[in-house]
DNA sequence: ACTCTTTTTGGCACCTGGTATTAAATCCTA
DNA sequence: TAGGATTTAATACCAGGTGCCAAAAAGAGT
């Protein structure tokens, strides 16, 4: 028996819809050569959805996909905050943080809450970072919830540095450490 | 003139539409309490598009996007790369990396544009930062267009540790330097 | 060569969510 | 009360399908 034309169509065809989502029917039949019953029957077997269909699940995606985008504000939820001494925050490692081949966090995600902690913690209109001494202690891998917590070690409201300290843990153990120097409005703005 | 409802009637539907874009326009006339055909020539007026083509578009949008959205691989383009020995990558602040309130650029951006360098630079399967130490120098502003430079200053084959120094600059003056200690799959993976 | 099954086509009615057009009804107000 | 703006109605048409049924074509088995 050879089954395969089918078979083959069927890759073919899903490999075509996945690089093109946009495809009508009627396109199809005209890559495929096969009528346009042929392509409904194999849409049907392989439950791909008609064009509208897959236009609106994209559409949703992306709309609820806009809240999940956590690249403006700050990394990671703050759940314990006291300004000028500590705070707590979690973060949780998900597929788009890790490089896909060995699911461990790229470096700069685990960075991005700890500095975005250690920035909230001082309390001051207008806090940068100013220098940062890091270490990646062990890899944060994907699926891992990722505990932040900074203390501060000397807000010096007078020299306008602050000196924030933040440990990263995953469950008992840590994973990053970094000693943080924070500019703070008292002392100066920026140029 | 009580020429009102109707303005009133296009800002409803204008919000109605902006919080909920899979609204038919069926669905319209009974949250608006008009017929139909005033929907439609309610779109027309405010130059909106059928509910298929709101979909498509916003379909669009999600899947060209998935080349810009910078938040999985590497942060900025890099635009010269000699592995193991230097790079270069470029990263415009736009206003999704900067505070509002001051338009400068969140440091962990900045940093990110760095550590992804430094991890292409380094010619190795699986390349992790280990440690680093980063000194903002002044900040970066919207608009910006950031200039990374790496130099890998000790590759270490056999000790499984590089040295990577990375410096970033804004036309001619320097904003950001990091020192980056990065781990290599050949001395050793992970547990 | 003749079955039997799978696969492929074709045709037709129907659906949704519209557009386009023309016409009638309704307001409002000068 | 005439006249423009606004709203509603009615009808034809379109894209991109689904669902169903039948017929043609292609293989496979013996």
């Amino acid at each position: 028996m050879e089954r395969l034309p089918k078979r083959q169509r069927h890759q073919q065809l899903s490999r075509l819809l996945e690089e093109n989502p946009f495809l009508t029917d009627r396109e199809l039949t005209r890559k495929l050569k096969v009528s346009i019953q042929t392509i409904r029957l194999d849409r049907l077997e392989l439950a791909i959805p008609e064009l509208r269909e897959r236009l609106k699940l994209m559409a949703e995606r992306s709309h609820d996909s806009v809240k999940s985008l956590p690249l403006h504000e700050v990394i990671g939820d703050i759940v314990d905050l006291q300004l000028d001494k500590s705070g707590i925050s979690l973060f949780e490692i998900t597929e788009e943080h890790v490089f896909s081949r060995t699911g461990i966090a790229r470096g700069h995600h685990v960075f991005a809450q700890a500095n975005s902690l250690a920035v909230a913690v001082i309390n001051d209109e207008i806090a940068l970072t100013a220098s940062a001494d890091l270490r990646f202690i062990r890899p944060a891998r994907l699926g891992e919830k990722c505990i932040a917590k900074a203390y501060v070690r000397s807000s010096g409201e007078q020299k306008g540095k602050a000196k924030v300290e933040v440990f990263t843990y995953v469950g008992e153990e840590m994973v990053f450490q970094g000693n943080f120097v924070i500019y703070r409005s008292a002392g100066e703005t920026n140029t």
